[in-house]
DNA sequence: CTCTAACTGAAAAAATTTTTCAGTAAAATC
DNA sequence: GATTTTACTGAAAAATTTTTTCAGTTAGAG
């Protein structure tokens, strides 16, 4: 099924800054921002909007068509943090955050991916999200 | 060492705003924006800056203090999805962004997080850093 | 103490994101 | 293919967030 296809299927029309921001997605090399997604598509459709980057990639994403990807600059959100390397596990529902420790647990899975992709893996980011034992019994929010 | 010492061995100053800083994230029970960071400090030292606020967060994660969080909400870059659930290897040098499947790899580690804190993890958020192969070579940027 | 450079808050500037709105066009229906 | 419906569009304005600037303050060394 082609992601038109996808699109409709999930009650989406396929129009043209959709289009373009998945085909400067398509050409790009890296992580794009909003704003370098508009700069590039302005390039294919000149008449592109910047709100409409916006929109389409909210509208992309939610379909499995496009990824976020969380990088160090410009993400808010600050815990207090414990000495040496944590993970974090979040509730979704009340936002409680908790820190484990253990960068072991990776080092099987950073080693295949160092082979296969030719990659050095120097650092990671891991964070679980779900519900905590005190929102699994309250009702959904 | 307390944390005042780390600072001063770092060789930054233990201020207000950094006192303040702190001590809201030790109350708080989810991770805070910087605004909500200022308006909770602001109770404590009525003088507060937002700008210090920025300059605190910016120094105490630098000293291992204090953790920065990616939330679903307001975190700009994008790559293109593939079907499924993939995380992401990013080059912390020319920016490439690979994604690799895989989600069982986590699965023990996410029994025993379960087992020890009662959540249920329900979603995860994994991504790796590094140099990609070309970038290896290169002497750094 | 005194001194000095690392800091501070406020204001202004810059940048990003969201809202609003009148018009456009995708795709379902005829 | 024309008609109709309404999801969608771009531009402008508003709101929000972040950075820069700057004149003054203060932590901490000496
Ligand atoms: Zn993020
Ligand atoms: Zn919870
Ligand atoms: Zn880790
Ligand atoms: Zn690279």
């Amino acid at each position: 099924m082609s992601w038109e296809e996808r699109l409709n299927q999930a009650g989406w029309r396929v129009t043209m800054p959709r289009r373009v921001v998945l085909r400067v997605l398509q050409q790009a090399r890296r992580p794009l921002s909003p704003q370098e997604i508009h700069a590039r598509g302005r390039r294919i459709h000149r008449s592109l909007g910047l709100v409409s980057v916006y929109r389409a990639l909210e509208v992309l994403e939610q379909a499995g068509l496009v990824r976020r990807v969380h990088r160090e600059a410009r993400c808010d959100g600050y815990i207090l943090a414990s000495p040496g390397h944590h993970h974090v596990l979040i509730c979704r529902r009340c936002g409680r955050a908790v820190e484990f420790p253990g960068a072991e647990d990776l080092s099987g899975l950073i080693a295949q991916v160092e082979r296969r992709t030719g990659f050095r893996v120097e650092d990671h980011l891991l964070q679980l999200i779900g519900l905590c034992a005190p929102c699994q019994g309250s009702g959904p929010a």
